[in-house]
DNA sequence: TCGGCAAGGGTAATCGATTTCCCTCGGCAG
DNA sequence: CTGCCGAGGGAAATCGATTACCCTTGCCGA
């Protein structure tokens, strides 16, 4: 049996025509073949383009990405660089961006930098070898590789949290400061005054913006946001900070009867400390989160979050890549519009609150 | 303002270095600078390899992957080709293989089919197009372009659902049959023997492996499977699907107290229908599942499930990669080992089936 | 002393597509 | 009749890395 290299490229070369095959079976030079497929004006007459695209359905051609990519130093792949898959709001922003990209002709290569700065280093790089024409970061962290591309002039869209080392880098997101404020103006409606706030990690990510245009409603409406009990959780997996936040928070004497949980993952895990201290919710205890993960109405109909358009996402990218492929240079950051689902139909501390008044 | 595009170009040659430049800085000859780079053995003397290295390390060089993709005929890069992103448990499989490839200096190109044979017709062509080392099929449909693939010799692993074209192509992922039979001994175990089964499509779906082997137990335990109400429901969300499934299954009269859904996203829409039907889960009505999503723990203990080791999936996945590449033709299928996790203290069938017996 | 061999290294072909020159041929204005 | 222009098309350079092939030098055994 030959080792199965030889096997594949035999298999190889002989299934996959080049574009000299095409050419020399339409009878013309490989110049005038790639003129035709590349569509250039007042290059071929009509009959022998013609016998290009003739020769290119018999033999079930296709340009071969690679060579192409070199000569032009520019392939047709899109890097996204997601700061975590596991969680499923990213998953399902990539998964909008993927069919936008498809819709343009693009091909989207999707990595996990773990949130670690090396891993995002080492993505970068590798990204750029293989020529990309894009990168797209959904959560990025600082890192000496993304100083560079900066610099290089890549086109870099950075979604969900700008880039942490220029504001004005092209931007597609929430406006997450809105959605924390809309979170505010709808607590504020009901008379709920006394709130607590469960975080993850607040150093340039969402949470950090969601978390200031939340306080700056509050502090806005005379609440002293400085009294605001919040609590966080080791980790980068969101449920389980959650869990042990919700824990601190009920330590507490003064255990707020509503949690504003800076992303639904938090509140799922926050859920379920709060059920195991016995409290019901909402009824004991109400949760607000962001994201609004698609499975909340089906079976977390207790959580009221801010829905992310993730199926926007994709689009406005694209949007935001035509932008800068066609020569500006700071087009203006796209925010996505949020909806605040609130599934509660009283909050526990709305009757108290009411009463203060 | 000049166009975009020279902009680029200019940066890119000035900060992008070749092996060109990496030779001429250490006075070695572009071949010597590829072997060094490459480990060829004796080839360079340590003397040189090192001028070679520190020349690299001053022009911070990385070796363009699309020119030695090019001359190798074969990139670095794994093309894995999902049904569908938005299923939480396949974006998780997704995230194990990247982790997994990376360790192996390989790059992940995710693609979303959608479930529809001519996506994935386009990106496999697009896929092999790109000259990747191999491509990953999680829950692959049938369609010309996989023929051609197939039959071209490429290296093709199937997950989660086996190639709908040849039994024997190399296979990761649970044992499905082998999940639904354990499914059946816990119940049977417990005196449960009246269920009802809730699925989406199951043309060569898991799911149709999954029901199999529920019933092959089943009915070797002398249950009359061919009794057993089945219900579906149209599109391809499993949540909506399941929804509506359970909306048929509650107009039966003889409404079976433990329902098993083929998909974790089928319970959680048939949880909602049977809450708004005003029944208790799992009081009146048990689910079981399958993949038990990570989050059910902490929000959705209701739900009993067959774990399906996400994590697991990366490593197996290199492994018959390994094995391909090593020359084996057709290696073993690779079953994952699953896991029932039974979170209802008691089932609502249990007594009944007791007391009957 | 001579042939052979291994180490060390350079030259150039190669992969596939794009693109820059260059050539030829009509037609047309001067 | 001459020069110019545009359409149509080919030859060859090019992108960046790998590798087949060749050359030189020094050493060793016959």
């Amino acid at each position: 049996m030959p080792p199965p290299a030889d096997r594949k490229r035999a298999s190889r070369t002989s299934l996959t025509p080049s574009l000299a095959q095409v050419a020399a079976r339409a009878g013309v030079s490989v110049a005038t073949a790639s003129r035709v497929i590349n569509g250039v004006a007042n290059k071929a007459t009509e009959e022998t383009a013609e016998r290009v695209r003739a020769a290119i359905r018999e033999l079930g051609y296709r340009p071969g990405s690679v060579g192409r990519a070199l000569r032009r130093r520019e392939s047709r792949i899109v890097g996204v660089l997601a700061a975590n898959l596991a969680n499923p709001s990213m998953a399902a922003i990539a998964s909008s961006i993927e069919w936008s990209l498809r819709g343009e002709g693009l091909v989207m290569s999707l990595c996990d930098t773990h949130e670690r700065a090396d891993v995002q280093d080492e993505y970068i790089r590798e990204m750029r070898a293989q020529l990309v024409r894009a990168m797209i970061l959904v959560g990025a962290v600082d890192s000496p590789a993304l100083d560079e591309a900066r610099a290089a002039g890549d086109t870099l869209v950075f979604v969900n949290r700008p880039d942490p080392g220029d504001p004005f880098s092209p931007y597609v997101g929430l406006d997450n400061a809105g959605a924390g404020a809309e979170i505010a103006d709808r607590l504020l409606e009901r008379g709920v005054r006394r709130i607590g706030v469960l975080h993850a990690s607040l150093d340039r990510t969402a949470g950090h913006w969601r978390l200031l245009g939340l306080f700056d409603r509050l502090a806005a409406a005379g609440v002293d946001t400085a009294a605001i009990p919040c609590a966080t959780g080791p980790g980068l997996d969101h449920i389980v900070a959650g869990y042990h936040a919700m824990g601190t928070m009920l330590e507490r004497p003064d255990r707020p009867p509503v949690i504003v949980c800076l992303s639904d993952l938090l509140a799922y895990g926050a859920y379920r400390r709060a059920r195991e201290a016995g409290l019901e919710v909402p009824g004991d205890v109400a949760f607000f989160g962001f994201d609004d993960n698609p499975i909340n109405p089906w079976i977390a109909d207790w959580l009221n979050s801010v829905r992310v358009p993730s199926d926007d996402f994709g689009p406005a990218i694209v949007g935001m890549l035509h932008r800068l492929w066609n020569g500006e240079e700071r087009p203006d950051p796209l925010l996505l519009t949020h909806q605040l689902t609130i599934r509660n139909r009283r909050l526990p501390g709305e009757t108290e609150s009411v009463l203060r008044r």
